[in-house]
DNA sequence: ATTATCTATAGATCTATAGATAATGC
DNA sequence: ATTATCTATAGATCTATAGATAATGC
């Protein structure tokens, strides 16, 4: 209790009806926004309303819209490349490994609330002010290229270039049809990373333990 | 002759300098600004000083902003599904109708002025005055999936999305990485969309086939 | 006193239209 | 007369700041 009772004005909106972290609800509303229409044609009146507060009111939580947009892509590539870390590091088999790591990550962007992954698409990820988030995603590419190079995929640039791409198109495919079965597409993407790294086609075998490498979550 | 030599009021800008088509000088400007920072914020008067005209006069050419971009996509999409249809009804082997196509179609949007491929990524073609663009993207999108089926993938449906997904990711790819080795990717690409598809490594002599059957362009 | 909101607004745009104008063509 | 441009501007925003206000906490 006490948070989110009540300190401050109340909203102006219905009452004071939905307290609970407006930080939250300025995310939430900025993310199904800025996915749908984008960010330069999303307002910041926009995002307010859908957040149930007034529009002067997003600048007590963030300093300005931009501040949103990093909140947002630092929130979607951080438990990726946490996990990467993890599995560049790992002592199973590379290919278990890279099968594990498309396996999450696609998963990680099919199942966000409101397509998150299709931020990354945005011409605004170019800002100057968003540097921390590329440098962050090519951290996160970096580890899919060490395990081509360790897996003895050649060439391994172009074919990191190939496999991050084809991670990431989970964002167009499920723009283009919002009622994706994400879990279909999820397995069959890491198979695809796979087979388009050039490894042998994966088995179930590959892919139980790879399973078993995700369940492992802590330490 | 005749044509731009100079009917109508003469352009305020540097004088009666640049007249060779105005409306191609427009979509060369929105193209190189909608890729680079979007649509929305891309502004009338910045196109226009960049084609070298007033803001206004950008009006005689297109009814609204929109029409710009409703141009320059379909002017993308469309060699592509031309040589889509051709090659889908085409009787060499399926393996090398698919490694043709995709070589044909990254090779397009790898090698096209500032990266119009990027614009197939902004959320504005959601808009319902697109619907023609995205029809015409469905068919091609369709054409990979009937050569798909023609070869025996399955689940057709999901590698479709992949292989469509990896052939589009081309335009992440650029942006990310401007001084791009477009020949390297593009046919590690082809290589890669037959590999993704789960159909035999291609060979020296399929891809040799495959360019055969591009050289013979008309008829 | 502190917190989280509100109202009001400054200042800067941005798209599209109205109507004038400076060429060429007949 | 036709064409392709121009100047000027209406009307509608949009972001961010200034300063007030209505709660709780001490």
């Amino acid at each position: 209790m006490v948070k989110g009772a009540g300190v401050g004005r109340p909203r102006a909106s219905g009452a004071a009806a939905n307290r609970p972290d407006a930080r939250q609800a300025v995310l939430d509303a900025a993310g199904e926004l800025f996915t749908g229409a984008g960010y330069a044609a999303t307002t910041t009146r926009a995002i307010a309303e859908r957040a149930g507060l007034r529009q002067a009111s997003l600048y007590y939580h963030f300093p300005a819209k931009e501040d949103i947009l990093a909140a947002l892509l630092a929130g979607t590539v951080r438990p990726s490349l946490v996990l990467a870390a993890r599995l560049v590091a790992g002592e199973a088999a590379v290919a278990v490994r890279l099968w594990a790591l498309a396996y999450a990550d696609i998963g990680l962007l099919g199942g966000a609330r409101h397509n998150l992954g299709a931020l990354y698409l945005l011409p605004e990820v170019g800002s100057p002010n968003l540097a921390r988030f590329r440098a962050e995603r090519a951290e996160l590419k970096a580890a899919y290229g060490d395990l081509l190079e360790a897996a003895g995929v050649v060439p391994v640039a172009v074919r990191t270039d190939l496999v991050f791409g084809l991670v990431e198109s989970i964002a167009v495919i499920r723009r283009d049809d919002p009622e994706l079965d994400v879990e279909a597409h999820t397995r069959e993407g890491a198979d695809g990373v796979v087979r388009l790294a050039g490894l042998p086609e994966p088995t179930e075998e590959l892919r139980a333990e790879a399973h078993a490498l995700l369940a492992t979550s802590t330490d």
